[in-house]
DNA sequence: GAAATAACCAAGCAATCGTTTGCTTATTTA
DNA sequence: TAAATAAGCAAACGATTGCTTGGTTATTTC
């Protein structure tokens, strides 16, 4: 009757210690992380991570990896809903990105705010992971019908750097996901000049500075 | 003759102790540089840094107000030469952010790179630090015509988000920091969409990803 | 039931970390 | 010229770091 064991009890601890690795990895960082700050958080001893991770910069990849991975798998699945406007396509996919990265899913958002050269042992995997993901936008923004001189690369490194500077401003019951992106593509769509145009006069009173709480 | 004497000898090491923090800080990052790394690249023994700072948060945050300093009067000089136009205006100081984010000076790309959160001890008062030059941008997001229905807070978010990322992919020679925001507030101004709009059919050739270097 | 393996504990090593303390040497001031 | 201060050296402190090593326990396999 062994076929009732379902997954014996391989591998039990390592995805716990993925979680609490990626957990750990947003809120403080990668460099501020120790390995002992997992293990207490895991209720293992900080040798035992070793019997799973090789090194700490692997723990981190491995995170990264499974990172790319959900939010990769998360983009797709919502491209496959989307239809065949290239705008709502990129629309979709940007709502996605979104959800995993302001969501409770650590992460992604650990693929997004970890920089690369601050880890020199993994910074070439860790570039080319997040090179894998990104490049979905590539395509979306080349079926995108603009005019022919637009720069298609800037259009689209523009976006994903306002995608990825969210988790640094956005608060939850504030805006979604969802409106986020929308509003994402509509300023890049569709713009935004009013019709009145005329009342470019009061650009004097744009370089005094406006000190009220961000988004007040 | 005492006046003769321009600046005696006061302060002399602090600014290159600033210096080189910043572009160690920048190169790898706050947490992975210790300050021995500084001391060794400045000359001196690591304990002689605490002549002139009282701590490696408190260097942080010496950097830190520098470099929102630098950038700051970078961006106000750039304004008060630029004309009335609301979108020049905005243009000028994506530029003149741009610059100094992309050219040889650490300190503004110190600022933008650091993230808070990995300095508990310093994280109110460096968040402050940003904020304080970021409103510049509200004031100029605020002069723009656009039409109401436009979340002006998110669109500066979008722009601050779509700048601070540039040095991740941002190569000399290929971009001037001049043309980036040119690109950029055109991509927000008067977009894009072509005039024949039909070719929305080649939206399926965008799921397959395109495995080609970035901005290929 | 014996052998093998998976998963972890217990303890500690060497290196590095931020920082402190006491001393020395210049320069400035009175 | 004497006192005061600025600037930095020399040496080390305790704590923390990533990681290793050898043993222990439970589970699985034969």
């Amino acid at each position: 009757m062994t076929a009732l064991a379902p997954k014996a009890r391989s591998n039990n601890r390592r995805e716990l210690i993925l979680d609490v690795s990626a957990q750990q990895f947003v809120e403080k960082g990668f460099a501020s992380t120790s390995t002992r700050d997992i293990a207490k958080a895991t209720g293992m001893l900080p040798g035992s991570l070793y019997y799973h991770f090789a090194s700490k910069d692997d723990l981190l990849v491995a995170v990264f990896e499974e990172g790319v991975q959900r939010i990769s798998a998360c983009v797709d699945t919502a491209l496959e809903a989307a239809g065949a406007d290239p705008w709502m396509r990129l629309q979709a996919a940007c709502e996605a990105h979104l959800a995993m990265l302001l969501g409770a899913s650590s992460y992604a958002h650990v693929v997004i705010r970890t920089l690369p050269s601050d880890v020199p042992g993994a910074e070439k995997t860790l570039v080319g992971l997040r090179q894998q993901y990104e490049m979905r936008f590539k395509g979306l923004c080349d079926a995108l019908p603009l005019q022919p001189q637009v720069d298609r690369s800037v259009l689209r490194l523009m976006l994903i750097g306002a995608l990825n500077h969210t988790p640094v401003w956005y608060r939850e019951g504030r805006d979604t996901p969802a409106g986020l992106a929308r509003k994402f593509i509509d300023n890049l769509r569709a713009p935004l000049v009013g019709a009145g145009a005329g009342i470019a006069a009061r650009a004097d009173a744009s370089v005094e500075a406006n000190f009220e709480e961000d988004r007040g």
